[in-house]
This record gives C-alpha cells, sequence and structure tokens, in this order.
DNA sequence: ATAAAATATCAAGTATATATTACATAAAGA
DNA sequence: TCTTTATGTAATATATACTTGATATTTTAT
C-alpha cells in the first residue's frame, strides 16, 4: 500500500526524494519504492527516514485503523 | 543495541520467544536475535510483533532519546 | 514551446534479513 | 536425577531489500 505520509512529510519540508534519499544514506529509488508501496524498508531506514522529518514512526509508519485496540 | 521494551513487553503477556515467533509468522531465532539487537528487522515484522503485543511502533521500537527535536 | 527537475520504472547485481537445522545451557518440575 | 521448556548462538541456504545504471514520463519554470 502506498505511504502517503511520508510523501506528505516530505512536502512539508519540501524535499525531493534524491535530496531525502541523500540525507538518509539509500538511492532515489529506494525512497520512490517505498513511498510507492512497493516493499517493506528496514526499521533502521525508517527511524533514518523519521528523524530527517523530524517525525516518529508511528507519524510515518503506523496505521491506526489497523490496529484493533479501540 | 538490545530492544528491552521488546522483552519487557513479552513478559507482560506472558508468552515465550517461540510464541511470539508463531504468531508473527517467523522463527524462534528471528525473535532472539531482535531482542538481542543482532539485526534489523523489517518494518512489516515490526508491525507484526506491535499489533501481537498490543502496542505501537514507537512503543516498541523508537528511541525517545535519540531524536533531537528538543 | 522548450529545458530542467522530479518522479516512475526496469533489469541485473550485491548485501542482508530470515529460515532451517543443530547443539549448548539454564531453569523448573517430576 | 531426568525431562521439559525457554533461550543463546552458529553454519549454511534462500528470499528479498537495496544498488547501479538506464530510459521514459510528468511537472515546473523560463
Amino acid at each position: 500500500m502506498k505511504n502517503l505520509k511520508l510523501k506528505v512529510a516530505r512536502a512539508e519540508y519540501d524535499i525531493s526524494q534524491d535530496e531525502l534519499a541523500k540525507r538518509v544514506g539509500v538511492t532515489r529509488q529506494t525512497i520512490g519504492m517505498i513511498e510507492a508501496g512497493k516493499f517493506n524498508p528496514s526499521l533502521q531506514l525508517c527511524i533514518a527516514i523519521c528523524k530527517a522529518l523530524g517525525k516518529t514512526l508511528n507519524d510515518l509508519f503506523w496505521e491506526e485503523n489497523s490496529n484493533e485496540k479501540i
């Protein structure tokens, strides 16, 4: 499934996929694939992305509605 | 680095590494390695673990103090 | 309308998460 | 003591995250 939260957070910071990729040490393609929901990033990469965008894991990678707590 | 939060959450539920592993569809060794901090799990596995233990990504996998926001 | 920048996507290669099998240790109970 | 359960760890195998390099399309600016 697409990760729109990531795309939005990147837009808030006004940085390109390429720029974010450089900041977290991966390639532009990897960021593109994550936003497109075409794969399953590692935890460390998710954390690096969150830090680069001033967000937390829950902000960018947690689907509230897929959680049955309430 | 060790993931004590995961070990504690598992203890709260009183389930073994093996039991948690079965619930999330991996092997006991994989859970053991994550708790021991010996590798970098995938996002989907982290999410599955969180759901099995009634926690969120931030609860189990986010290090508050490694975040420079404040 | 054209150029530049950003994104999408693809094929082939490398690195690493995860599985499988196995052995070892410690704790708990019979 | 002997057995069972939980855990740690290691070797080899496989699946897949991620890279590299390339082309194509879309968006934005001039």
